[in-house]
RNA sequence: CGGGACGUAGCGCAGUCCGGUAGCGCACUGCAAUGGGGUUGCAGGGGUCGCGGGUUCAAAUCCCGCCGUCCCGACCA
C-alpha cells in the first residue's frame, strides 16, 4: 500500500493535493518516459466505466465502432492547412522502421481527421452511404512540454467520432447533438455540471468550422474543457476529396463533424469531487459501489461475519450494485476504512457481530454524514436508492459551488480583472469580439474565453458593452484561468 | 528552449561544508497478540550513494564532464 499519511489540504496547495491523491488512491503513476502516465487498476475501473456509459450513448444515436491505425503519413496531415499548422508542433514522427530509414516519415496520431477521412473518401460515393457515423476508442500522442496526470500527458486515451453528412445543416445538428450527449453524460454520470456553447476562433480545433465544448470549474477554480465537438465544414472533404453523388446526380463534398473526450475526463472528476481524504467516485462511475468491511475477533467470528457478507453482496448483486467483501486479514477495520475512502468508494457497509445479530448493517456514505445502521431487510432496493440520491447530491453540490464562484456583470473593468486575479471562477462578461482583445486580457489576466454560452447559461440581461473596451459587445462571454 | 533547485533503499529525507564501516522515518517480509476509525511487540530483507572520469592510502563527501527529474516562463484535450 502507500503511505498512510493525510494529503496536503486543498486549500494548502491544490496541485500537491491533487497528484498525492492519484498516488495514495493509486489511479496512476509517472511511466520511465517523461510526461506518459500509467493508468493502474483503479483508475482504469473508472475510465471503463466512463466508456461503458458513452459507448452505450454513441450506439443508441446510431454509431459505430471502428478502428483506424495509429501511424499517419506525414504527409496526410500537411493537407489541410489549419489542421498541420495546429498539430505539426506537438507530433511524434517515426522516421525509422526495421532499421531503414523510411521513404516517407509516419506521424504518430494527434488525432484522426486525416486518416479517416482519407479513408472515407474511399468508401463514400452517394448520398445513400450517408450519414457515416463512426467512433473510434484510440490512444493518442501529443508531444506536450507541460504535462500533468490526467490532465494534459503526452500520450492519452480518448474517443474520437468522426461522421460525414449530405449537409451542412445535418452537420451541425450532429455536432451540436453529441455536445448535448457529452453534456448529460457529464452531468448524470459524473455529477460534473458544464457550461455548454461555442469556443471562439482563437480556441478553434484546428480545421473547423466551429467548436463547441463543455466546460467544467474545477475546485480551485480554474475552468476544465471537458469535451468538444467540432462542425469540420466541408474543410476535411475538400482536402481528401470525400465528395459523393447528391439525389439530383450533383457531385458535393461532404459535411464532416468530429468530438471526443478523453482520460482528462478521470481528472476532472478527481477535481469536482475529491476532498482532503481523497476520492469521491460518483456511484454510476465507481468500480465498487459498496465496500463490505467484516469485523471480527476469533477465528470463528471471522468465518461468520464473511458468511454473512457473502449474503448481504449477494443481495446487492441481485439490485445491481457492484459489490466487493474486503476480507484481507492483519489490517484493522479502521485501516480499510481510510483505505476505501481514499480510494472514493461511495459506500461502506461495517458488517460485525453486533449488526448480523441484529439483523443490520451499518452504513458510511463517503460524502460524509454519521453512520447509519440499515435493515438486512431489502438492502438491495435501499441501496439502489442510495445510488440514486448520492449521484443527485453531488451534481447539486458540484453546481451550487460552481454558480457560488461565477461571476456575472462585472460592473468595471478593473472589478473583472480582480475577480480573476483574486482566485474567482467563471466571469460573464461582454466582448466585443475582437481577437486582439481576446489576447490582450489573456496577456494580462491569464484567463482565456472558455466559451461563448449557449442560452440557458447566458445572463438573464445581456451586457451591452464589452468589458475591456468598452465598445459595443457581441455577446456575453466566460472567461477564465484554464487548465 | 531560457531562469532556479535537486539526484543517497519503494517513498520522504539526514550524512556532503571539514574525505575514514551508508544511516533515519514510513513502507515491505515473518511470527505472535490485537481487531466497531490509521494496532503493538519481536525478528528480518532491501543500496552500482544519477552516470563517467580525475585527485587521494581512502570519495556519497573534493574537482571536471555528462545525464536526468522537478518548479517558474513561451505552446496545449
Amino acid at each position: 500500500m502507500a503511505d498512510n499519511k493525510a494529503l496536503t489540504p486543498r486549500a494548502t496547495d491544490f496541485s500537491a493535493w491533487y497528484n498525492e491523491l492519484i498516488m495514495k488512491a493509486q489511479l496512476a503513476d509517472y511511466s520511465p518516459v517523461r510526461g506518459c502516465m500509467v493508468i493502474r487498476p483503479n483508475g482504469y475501473a473508472i475510465w471503463e466505466q466512463m466508456q461503458a456509459a458513452l459507448d452505450r450513448m454513441f450506439k443508441d444515436t446510431g454509431h459505430q465502432n471502428a478502428y483506424f491505425p495509429l501511424f499517419i503519413p506525414q504527409s496526410f496531415l500537411a493537407r489541410e492547412a489549419e489542421h498541420v499548422e495546429g498539430f505539426a508542433p506537438e507530433t511524434a514522427v517515426v522516421t525509422h522502421g526495421g532499421g531503414k530509414l523510411l521513404d516517407e516519415p509516419l506521424v504518430v496520431r494527434p488525432t484522426s481527421e486525416t486518416i479517416i477521412y482519407a479513408m472515407y473518401a474511399k468508401w463514400i460515393q452517394s448520398y445513400r452511404d450517408l450519414p457515416l457515423l463512426i467512433n473510434q476508442w484510440a490512444n493518442v500522442v501529443r508531444w506536450e512540454l507541460r504535462t500533468r496526470l490526467f490532465l494534459r500527458t503526452t500520450e492519452f486515451l480518448w474517443q474520437e467520432g468522426h461522421t460525414a453528412h449530405a449537409t451542412e445543416a445535418e452537420a451541425e445538428a450532429e455536432t451540436l447533438m453529441i455536445l448535448g450527449l457529452y453534456r448529460n453524460f457529464m452531468e448524470q454520470w459524473m455529477a460534473m455540471p458544464v457550461l455548454t456553447g461555442r469556443k471562439t476562433n482563437s480556441e478553434r480545433f484546428a480545421g473547423a468550422l466551429r467548436t463547441y465544448s463543455c466546460e467544467a470549474l474545477m475546485q480551485d477554480n480554474k475552468a476544465l474543457q471537458a469535451g468538444t465537438s467540432h462542425n469540420l465544414g466541408q474543410n476535411f472533404a475538400r482536402a481528401f476529396e470525400v465528395r459523393y453523388q447528391s439525389q439530383e446526380g450533383k457531385e458535393e463534398y461532404v459535411w464532416n463533424t468530429s468530438w471526443g473526450v478523453s482520460t482528462r475526463l478521470v481528472g476532472g472528476l478527481i477535481m469536482t469531487h475529491g476532498d482532503d481524504t481523497g476520492l469521491i467516485c460518483p456511484p454510476r462511475l465507481a468500480q465498487y459501489q459498496v465496500v463490505i468491511v467484516p469485523i471480527y475477533k476469533a477465528d470463528a467470528e471471522r468465518a461468520a461475519m464473511l458468511e454473512a457478507a457473502d449474503k448481504v453482496k449477494a443481495e446487492l448483486q441481485t439490485a445491481g450494485i457492484r459489490v466487493h467483501i474486503d476480507g484481507r486479514e492483519g489490517i484493522k477495520p479502521g485501516a480499510k476504512y481510510y483505505e476505501w475512502e481514499t480510494r472514493g468508494v461511495p459506500f461502506r457497509f461495517e458488517l460485525g457481530p453486533r449488526d448480523v445479530a441484529g439483523g443490520t448493517v451499518m452504513l458510511a456514505r463517503r460524502t460524509g454524514g454519521a453512520k447509519e445502521p440499515l435493515s438486512l431487510e431489502g438492502i438491495g432496493p435501499r441501496m439502489v436508492q442510495e445510488v440514486g440520491r448520492m449521484q443527485h447530491d453531488l451534481l447539486n453540490a458540484a453546481t451550487l459551488r460552481r454558480e457560488h464562484n461565477s461571476f456575472r456583470h462585472p460592473e468595471t473593468k478593473q472589478a473583472f480583472i480582480d475577480y480573476l486575479e483574486g482566485g474567482g471562477g467563471f466571469v460573464y462578461a461582454g466582448w466585443c469580439g475582437d481577437p486582439a482583445v481576446e489576447a490582450e486580457i489573456k496577456e494580462q489576466t491569464k484567463a482565456t474565453i472558455r466559451v461563448i454560452p449557449d442560452a440557458e447559461f447566458r445572463s438573464s440581461e445581456a451586457p451591452a458593452k464589452c468589458i475591456w473596451t468598452g465598445r459595443p459587445a457581441v455577446a456575453e462571454v466566460v472567461w477564465a484561468r484554464a487548465y
